[in-house]
DNA sequence: GATCACAGTCAACGACCGTTTACATACATT
DNA sequence: AATGTATGTAAACGGTCGTTGACTGTGATC
C-alpha cells in the first residue's frame, strides 16, 4: 500500500545513464529512508530491542535531524512494519528459487536446511530482528510477523503434498508436519543468533543438531498413519 | 546471591500466631517488594516488553515512590532478575512432582504435555513475560533464561534416558531428542500465549497439535540409529 | 525564469525518565 | 522509655523523549 506517490508525470531523463551521481529528487528521499532504516538495524544489531530505540537516535544515526524523520514514516511503528517487510523479502526470493529445482527428495530437505541457515548467517540483522520481535513487539508488528511465518509453512506443506513419501498425510496433518520443520529451523536460528558471527565450529554445531531433528521426524512421517488421532484424544 | 539479610537476632513472637495482619517490619518490606514484582507482572501482561518499563510506573502501580524502589532492587534489572527466579520456580516444583510419578510410559509424556501446558495456562503472565524476554531482554536476563532452559532440557534428558525403548540412543542422541521435545512444549507455549485466556477451543486445538507433534518424534525414535550421523555429514 | 512541492533544519514545548539528597515515621533492640 | 535502624516520602536535578510550527534551500514543473 501506499508504495513511493508515483507522480503523474515522471523524470526519464536519467533513464539510460545509472551512473547518475547524487541523482534526483525522490531518489535522494530513497537514499534518506534507507539510512533510516539501516541506522535502525545497526542500532538493533546489539542487544537492543525495537521498541527501546527512540526516534531520536534512529535519525542521529542516519544523519537528519528528528523533524525530518516525519518525511518518511509517521512514526517508529511504521519504520518496523518497513524492517519486517525488508527481512521477510529476501527470505521470500531465497524460497521462491529453491521451490524452482528440482522435486523434492529426501536428501533436498537436509540440502535446503543448509540453504536457510547460510541465509539466516548472511543476513544476521534482519533476522535477530524478527526473532526479538515475534513475541515482545507491537501488536501490530507481532501480528505481521506471523502472518507471513504462517505463509511460510502454508508453503512448505504444499511442497511436502508432492513427496510420494507423504501420500498418506492428510491436510491437517501436512500443516502440522510442515510446522515441526519450521521450528526446527528456526530454533536452529534462534540458537544461531546467539553465536559470534565468525564462530565456525558452533556453526557446524547447529547445523549438525537442525539435520539430526529433521532426520528424526522424517523418520517418524515413515511410520504415521493420517486416520489416527484425529478426535480419539478425548481425556 | 545478597538474599534477605538475616539479622543476627530473629524475632518470634509472631510465630505460632500467622495471622498476624499488618505483620512485623520485614513482612511488610516483603509485601512491598511482591507489590512491586506483581506490578511490573501486570503492565508486562499487555504488550509492553520488559525493557519498555520503567522504574517510576512500576513503583506507581506498587504504591510506593520513586525513590522508594531502591529499598529493594539496584535497579530495574535486578527486578528482572527476580521475576525470572519467580518464573522457573513454580515450573520446577511442577517438574519435580512429576518426577517423583511411576516409571515413564509413551502415555506418560503425552499426559505431561497437558500438564505443562495446563500450567503455562494458570501462570500466563510468567511464561508470557520469559517469552517475551527470551531473545529480546538484556543479555544478563537472557542468558539467565537460557540456563534454565538448559537445565530443563538435560534434566529431561535423564528422565528419557530410562526408558527401555530408547536405550539404543547415546548421550548426545538423547540431548537432542529432550531438545525437540522441549521445542515442542515451548513452541505451544507460545503459540497458547497468544490466544486470549478463556478460549476453551483454542485450547484444545494447541493441545492436540502439540500432542500430534510429540507422536510423530516418538515414533521417529523408534526407527533412530544413534550409530549413524556422528560425523559423516561432510558437506 | 517564475513558481511550486517538498526534504530537511531549527528551536521550542511539555512530559517523563533515573537518580540523589534530606527528611519523616514506625518498628526492633536495648 | 531511649535509641538506633531501615522503609518510605518529598523535592529537585539534568537529560532525553516525541511532536510541533515556521523556516530554508533546491530540484521539478510550468
Amino acid at each position: 500500500m501506499h508504495a513511493m506517490k508515483r507522480r503523474t508525470h515522471s523524470r526519464r531523463h536519467a533513464d539510460g545513464d545509472s551512473s547518475s551521481r547524487e541523482g534526483g529528487r525522490d531518489e535522494r528521499k530513497l537514499r534518506t529512508r534507507r539510512a533510516l532504516l539501516d541506522a535502525a538495524l545497526l542500532l538493533l544489531e546489539g542487544e537492543r530491542s525495537f521498541s527501546s530505540l527512540s526516534l531520536r537516535e534512529v535519525t542521529k544515526g542516519a544523519g537528519i535531524t528528528p523533524a525530518g524523520f516525519y518525511r518518511h514514516f509517521s512514526g517508529m511503528e511504521e519504520l518496523g512494519h518497513a524492517l519486517i517487510e525488508d527481512s521477510f523479502r529476501s527470505l521470500h526470493e531465497l524460497m521462491r528459487r529453491a521451490r524452482e529445482g528440482a522435486l523434492p527428495s529426501a536428501h533436498m530437505i537436509r540440502a535446503s536446511v543448509a540453504t536457510f541457515l547460510d541465509h539466516v548467517a548472511a543476513h544476521r540483522a534482519h533476522f535477530g530482528f524478527i526473532a526479538k520481535e515475534r513475541f515482545s513487539g507491537s501488536s501490530v508488528i507481532r501480528i505481521a510477523i506471523r502472518k507471513e511465518v504462517r505463509l511460510w509453512i502454508g508453503d512448505l506443506a504444499v511442497d511436502l503434498s508432492r513427496f510420494p513419501a507423504l501420500a498418506k498425510f492428510n491436510a491437517e496433518d501436512l500443516q502440522m508436519l510442515a510446522g515441526m520443520m519450521v521450528n526446527v529451523v528456526v530454533g536452529a536460528t534462534e540458537v544461531l543468533l546467539d553465536t559470534l558471527p565468525g564462530d565456525a565450529e558452533a556453526l557446524q554445531r547447529i547445523y549438525r543438531l537442525a539435520e539430526k531433528q529433521m532426520r528424526l521426524v522424517m523418520l517418524g512421517t515413515s511410520l504415521w498413519d493420517s486416520s489416527r488421532g484425529g478426535a480419539d484424544h478425548a481425556a
